[in-house]
DNA sequence: CGATGAAAATTTGAATTCATAATAACTTTG
DNA sequence: CAAAGTTATTATGAATTCAAATTTTCATCG
């Protein structure tokens, strides 16, 4: 791994972290190493220190006092917590896309839709994921709401390391592309509430909770 | 002012600045004088450039790399976005608080409403704003959702110095009391659906934008 | 041998120091 | 006198240092 270099040196630090985090190399509930870290970055302990106080802001990490950071534990009602604000912020950001999207837009999305469902034929979960996510992405952009797509991506990041799971059932996966037909329907028609409606139940993301392995159920909690 | 005792110092430090902001000590666009608040608050830089950069992740602050902090600026766009996500936030919390709501919760929201109502017919502003927010704070610790509880704690403070304007025309206090009236009935039967709606479309917030005077227009913007 | 407690080592929290970038003040020149 | 360039001052970014709290080690005792 390279060093780090010197620009906006704390958020640098904070997204090499997440990285461990997502990577699996700071697992759940580890404790944060400072010392060994700064040393991995060159960096010196007041910009890590720094990128770990922000990173508790934003939910990923745990401050204890005097007791040092540790990697936040995402229990399964945290995870579902955390799922239920993304639909909700996903239903308002396909109510106000419908307000401000262009045509462009509108057939941008239709493109990554139609490739989207290549990949769901020919069962390439990663690609289909990575489109899927996209298209997600294109109606937030949509919105023209900032505060809600840094909301959103602030949440999803939290969740990142037990999304995406590797086994998905058939019935989930064909519900899923099943609600993004009528996701682009109502798009193209422009009719915010009824996608807002279909975003906010849209099952995947909860569906996917039922596979996660890595999560700590709220019963074995320490 | 008192000096401040070091527990968690770079929260405490956080929360005088938000303070500060919020009192108009510190004005919009306003550069954060760094030495100053170290000598007033009786801290080193350390723990308040910390705080500075939780601030600039909870929104409230901006950082300019190698030029300070500055107090966001907060255009009318950015607080109209803020109301909607606040509403798609408790609209989420009312759909979620009639699945787990208590009677004894329910009838303290009722005692809150009646009082309510008691300081709009008595015209009691402040009074009346206390109130509506406990309400509303009722209604999101009742959603049992605690992400989304910080969530919208962390909208509201950004918006707080602009929020709950001494002008409120008669005709807007008027429908946002049937809103609660409303709110207060669907909560009653537990009509989570309902709800959320009511909670999303509630006028109060978007109303208040009308009368802000302290925020910049886009067009006037920097 | 396990539990208890004291001392050492480590880690954390915060102040200080140092290097660098930005701003202000002051010349100099056209 | 204004504009441009130069120096001085200040503010910022990051490393280092210092004090206090925590954890570990290890000896002692039951």
């Amino acid at each position: 791994m390279s060093k780090i270099q010197h620009r906006n040196l704390y958020r640098e630090v904070a997204d090499r972290i997440l990285d461990l985090i997502e990577q699996g190399d700071l697992a759940s509930g580890d404790r944060i190493p400072e010392r060994e870290l700064c040393e991995r970055f060159g960096v010196s302990r007041t910009p890590l220190r720094e990128a770990l106080k922000v990173l508790a802001s934003e939910g990923s990490v745990e401050l204890l006092p005097n007791r040092g950071a540790r990697v936040r534990q995402l229990t399964l009602k945290m995870v579902k917590d955390t799922y239920d604000l993304m639909g909700a912020l996903e239903g308002l950001a396909g109510e106000l896309a419908c307000q401000h999207i262009t045509d462009g837009e509108i057939a941008e999305i239709r493109q990554l839709h139609d490739r989207m469902l290549g990949h769901y034929r020919s069962r390439e979960l990663a690609d289909y994921f990575r489109v899927n996510r996209q298209i997600h992405e294109s109606i937030l952009a949509a919105s023209r709401n900032e505060a809600l797509q840094e909301m959103y991506s602030n949440l999803s990041q939290r969740v990142k390391r037990v999304r995406y799971s590797k086994q998905m059932t058939d019935d989930f996966w064909r519900q899923a592309v099943e609600d993004h037909e009528a996701m682009i329907e109502a798009i193209e028609q422009r009719e915010g509430r009824w996608l807002g409606q279909i975003l906010r139940d849209h099952l995947c993301n909860k569906l996917e909770v039922a596979a996660m392995d890595e999560i700590i159920d709220d019963r074995q909690r320490a």
